[in-house]
DNA sequence: TGTCAATATAGGTAGGATTTATATACAGTC
DNA sequence: GACTGTATATAAATCCTACCTATATTGACA
């Protein structure tokens, strides 16, 4: 939980500091990205709780070691994610998990690593498995040449990668999902590209896939690929069900093993 | 297009404009809210083309007639809406639409402002016709009691408006879209609470119901209720999918009255 | 071709002035 | 006396200026 910038507030103008760079240790992130990832961290976790008020802003600078500019626009990054809300007089809220923006990446990145909420990727999940067929099927229908060029060409980068190169693969994988989503020409559906590569990345960390069933995944990928080249909405819905029923089997089978 | 804010930069400092409170004219947005809309519409209308550089601060300010301060906060806003991202040195550049977070009310409001994109209506409605059927069918397999009460009474609170006040039937219809996602318990599908409400608001905008749809209206919001109230799931979806059936023949309608 | 200094740009700090929503007190009305 | 509208005080965000720091790019030079 401690970062490395507690004492941010060192760097006050000496010049020792500036002397010696590289030397910050881990993260070379900048002041206003700690506070955010701080920030973002204790609203998610619980620690500081949602409805209440918090510190005004020369509580929370002396706080956080922090200038009142950086402070106020991470309040702004907050704002945007619809995690805040400030009002003159009456103090900067902390608005319901509703309003929460999970789909930025910041936010989506602190739950996984915050929370082992298995009702969180169950949620992810049953998007998938809603969102990627119907997407699938407009793909099919809709995709033009450069769309099912960028498909083909992730889909024979996951072939060429197989179980060789795992960064590859994991790579590849969410550029194939996420081309076929661009593809259905629905900007809503695109707006969760980000949550289901959110899905991806977790279940390559979770499960250590057997190079047998790479065999097995990249046929599944392909009866989805052809099915959009042959213009079968149907097809595509149906393959991409499949495809998504066998990622959910491994990820809950992973859950499963995690837990013990 | 004109805002009144084009010569915010008279309060340099002397004691003139501060010794007059309250002339500045229409608009009581802050300098920061009114900077951000112009940079969101500026950006969502094409004006700042897609991949291009912006200006320094310096010319930014100057140009806005702003302060570096409230400048930078805009950014920080913008960044967090996958609008912008700023490297040092690099300077500050605009970000491929497909990373927008076009779930934001802001920005939704501004490209529904700003765009007649026919597209971006179908896609708004093609993806309620997946959702909330789905969203639906979950809510009547997990709604707990507290979920159950928000869903009558916003119906009970259609019942009540009905023709008479236009005003607060739009309201309770948003509230009952919105409860049965939340009762779903798929944050997920909450995340599209916002893009849903725009499009109610959009659709309440366009078309002027005629007093006998209302009772037809409220007939099919009924079926809903009592599905998901006797926990029939599947029932609940068709319900759900009739409903919104209905609302897409009437926003296709008066998109094409308001073409004429 | 690699190294190093100059430079331009974003990032960060400090501190003060201004604005505004709320609360409190007070006066006027039913 | 209870209620309602209006001034004043105040606490908090908002906004500004001025200056300093860090860093990636550029380009000169060894």
């Amino acid at each position: 939980m401690d970062r490395g910038d507690g004492m941010a507030s060192g760097n006050t103008g000496d010049k020792l500091t500036t002397a010696m760079p590289g030397l910050t240790e881990r993260g070379k992130r900048s002041v206003r990205e700690a506070l955010l990832q701080r920030l973002i961290d204790k609203i998610i976790s619980g620690e500081i709780v949602e409805g209440s008020t918090l510190p005004n802003e020369a509580e929370l600078t002396e706080q956080f070691g922090v200038s009142r500019t950086s402070l106020r626009e991470a309040m702004q990054y907050l704002a945007a994610l619809g995690m805040i809300r400030s009002r003159t007089r009456a103090g900067t809220t902390v608005l319901p998990r509703e309003n929460w923006n999970y789909l930025d990446p910041l936010v989506l990145d602190a739950t996984l690593r915050l929370g082992n909420d298995d009702r969180f990727h169950a949620s992810l999940i049953e998007a998938r498995q809603l969102l990627e067929p119907a997407a699938a099927a407009q793909a099919a229908a809709n995709a033009n040449a450069h769309h099912l060029f960028r498909i083909s060409k992730a889909f024979e980068e996951m072939v060429e990668a197989n179980a060789r190169d795992n960064e590859a693969w994991s790579r590849a994988d969410l550029e194939f999902h996420t081309a076929i989503i661009r593809a259905s020409g629905n900007w809503v559906y695109l707006q969760f590209a980000t949550a289901i590569r959110a899905a991806l990345l977790a279940s390559f960390r979770l499960t250590n896939r057997a190079s047998q069933s790479h065999e097995q995944a990249i046929a599944m990928h392909q009866d989805v690929l052809e099915a959009i080249r042959m213009r079968r909405p149907d097809e595509a819905r149906s393959a991409m069900e499949r495809l998504i029923g066998v990622a959910r089997d491994e990820i809950s089978d992973a859950l499963k093993k995690a837990r013990t």
